[in-house]
DNA sequence: TAGGTTGTTCTCACATTGAGTTGTTCTCAG
DNA sequence: CTGAGAACAACTCAATGTGAGAACAACCTA
């Protein structure tokens, strides 16, 4: 910021009208897809279109803090499992036109949750609902967020190349085959089962065993798994190689 | 943005004011080191510190155009040279806290810019200048300067290793070996000619020949070096491996 | 012209990956 | 209770990529 800046900056009413809101694309793992929590609006512009949860930055709060709030609100969520909601910042989003009533610039962010339980009828989310990620057209979503939710996926995606996040759709403990099942549900790509075993447990820091086991064998049969909880590790080193996607030959 | 939201929706009074600026990170390579564009501040806050050139969006242009504008407003840059400058969005700031005088949300970008002259003295950047990084104290930086530096220069080693986003740090045609000083300077860690070479020309889209070579040889001797522009790709796979810092031994 | 420097290409040992196989433990159906 | 099928975990082996060093020719300066 500059000198002029300076001078003009004790009223604000010297700027430019813009709001700031806080959305969050917020995923979990639901039945083997993924899912998204969505709202559904209630009035116009995009009348009963559905948009990311989302809101005004309050004057006292953190980017980081109004996204964690907007996700309690919306989800029900606090304490705890709130806590163990991976949140990170995802981009921010301010074309002059993308809300027909005013500039809006929205800070953007990406959630990682367990598989959460509905949206309580009786907060003030009534009309969310986790919604599986393929069953949705751009035309259905409200505003710019169909670009938001595309870079929101595409981040989750390569995230799980190099960091332990896909731990964080999961339950404090879990199994190798469950992590696995993260993989191939958000890359999209089944992966070989034994290949993946010896990388995460190759990987320093990814998982780290509990010593014990699941009560049972899976639903259909096969040996009680061991049970892992998320290492300490930050980065993954060496990443995760997501199956590379067919390039188009030059 | 749900129902409230709306309601609320149409005069701009009624929101918190919160300004919303752009701030940009526009590293370039001179004589071997990375420098990084930064203003001298002319009155207070942090009178005398150095900070990163930004300004507030203006309300028709989109964040990344206010970006762009605020570079070429502090190296004079314009047409071709500005369009080849990479530009992309680094993250938002927003801490109620982070300019005493009001809340301000500013959406950071990150420049690569290949070595650009002095900032033209004429322009209103008469305290702009290019700085080595090394050479900057976070004491120095106004506002909360140092920490977006500091995620600009980690996102940028990041990017170094699966885009092909080297080349713009430098002219349209290079050699092999600029674009290996490219990764030296911005990694801080020499790396090896032999192995370097060999990676560049295997990823496929990373660089293509031009087929000619350099008027002369190396300052000091040395063969003609083939000389090579960027190839179409946008992703490098595989991608290159960053020497691994020293991890804390668990 | 000599000596040092640099761009480029090799070689070889080693690590990682992809793909498939094996052995064992478990659930379910009959 | 038993047999069939499923899943966890461990292995093998070929193909690929990497790190380290060496070779060699082209080029500069002195």
């Amino acid at each position: 910021m500059n000198e002029q800046d300076f001078l003009a900056g004790y009223d604000p009413r010297n700027y430019p009208a813009v709001a700031v809101t806080v959305d969050v694309v917020a995923l979990t793992i639901r039945e083997g897809a993924l899912h998204l929590l969505l709202i559904r609006r209630g009035a116009p512009p995009y009348e009963g279109h559905w948009a990311l949860p989302g809101g005004f930055v309050r004057p006292d709060e953190d980017l980081s803090a109004g996204a964690r709030r907007e996700l309690a609100e919306e989800t029900g969520l606090g304490g705890d499992r709130l806590r163990r909601v991976h949140l990170e910042q995802l981009g921010s989003y301010g074309s002059p036109d993308r809300d027909p009533r005013m500039r809006v610039v929205s800070v953007a962010h990406l959630a990682f949750a367990p598989d959460l339980p509905d949206p309580a009828a009786g907060t003030d989310a009534e009309d969310a609902a986790w919604l599986p990620v393929t069953a949705l057209t751009s035309r259905q979503l409200a505003f710019d967020h169909a670009r938001i939710i595309d870079d929101g996926l595409e981040r989750a995606r390569s995230k799980l190349e190099y960091t332990p996040l896909a731990t964080r759709f999961l339950e404090p403990e879990f199994t190798i085959t469950e992590l696995r099942a993260v993989y191939e549900t958000v890359w999209g790509h089944p992966l070989h089962a034994g290949n993946f075993h010896r990388k995460v447990l190759s990987v320093p820091g990814f998982v780290e065993s509990t010593g014990a086991s699941t009560e049972r064998g899976g639903a259909r049969g096969g040996p009680r798994a061991k049970l892992y909880r998320a290492g300490d590790a930050r980065l993954l080193h060496p990443a995760l190689l997501r199956p590379a996607r067919e390039e188009t030959v030059r």
